[in-house]
DNA sequence: CTAGGTGCAAACTATTTGCAGGCGG
DNA sequence: CCGCCTGCAAATAGTTTGCACCTAG
């Protein structure tokens, strides 16, 4: 049971066990692909009989700004999110067609830093990094789901 | 004059040379730093005496997707644009504090596509890379503007 | 018991769309 | 003069907010 993990971190955060949080926080660490607000009230609303969803706008942010869980960028102007338990600095790559996301821990961001420093002077404080692609499987000729 | 060097550019995309896509052009062209679409249309509307603000959202989209400006990630739920003239493949430096942007020419596309091909199979289609931080100026002390 | 959390309904706001008229090539 | 482009007004939709009630600690 991973919701005895969840509780732990939601106390680290200094934030009540609640049982809507111990749901988004379950729905999302249970697949490898990232899903958007309403796609996460949808899944856990018959699993708690009801859950608003301004509750699940509040607890995907805070757990966004808390780091346990990351935004994911697409073009339609919707927030995604996706929960990896790699604590190393990584980034993801992610599928274009199944919203499947896998680790990435190639990051340049020391030789970026340094360049900058170097060149002008200013210091950096975070980066964005996503690549963008198809998946082993929906690289394959006619496998590919469509989003 | 940039006007005509832009009209060229619309020209290449098959796109009609209007005042309206000349003027959003010029806006962006003549700044290190970068705007969203209501602040394009502020600063463009004296200039042509009006033009609406759904022609500036087109005109920045059309653009976009062409490659001609780049979009600037920021965490309210803007869209912000830059238009810089650096045709090699690049990257942004955007300084939180007065939205100036600088290039950055380090990018681990390669090795990042060679180890998603290597380890599962996938291929890299795009990517986002955006660094953040403070400028030279703004990192001295007392010297930031505030956005 | 009490501060933080949730539900509800309503507001907000960036962005998009349909359509009629306008103008660049 | 044809088809792309623009303006207008209205709609869309994701997200946020105010407030009263509730519940975890």
């Amino acid at each position: 049971m991973d919701q005895e993990q969840n509780a732990v971190i939601l106390r680290q955060l200094r934030l009540k066990v609640t049982s809507q949080r111990l749901e988004v926080m379950h729905c999302l660490g249970n697949r490898r692909s990232y899903l958007c607000a309403d796609e996460v009230w949808n899944r856990i609303k018959p699993r708690l009989g009801s859950i608003s969803l301004p509750t699940v706008y509040r607890i995907l942010d805070e757990l966004a700004e808390a780091g346990v869980i990351t935004r994911i960028f697409r073009s339609d102007r919707k927030q995604y999110y996706f929960l990896c338990t790699n604590q190393e600095h990584h980034h993801h790559f992610v599928c274009e067609s199944c919203r499947c996301v896998e680790d990435v821990d190639l990051c340049c961001l020391d030789g970026v830093a340094q360049e900058i420093a170097l060149r002008s002077g200013g210091c950096v404080t975070s980066h964005i990094l996503q690549i963008n692609g198809l998946c082993a499987v929906c690289s394959e000729p006619g496998q590919g789901a469509s989003l």
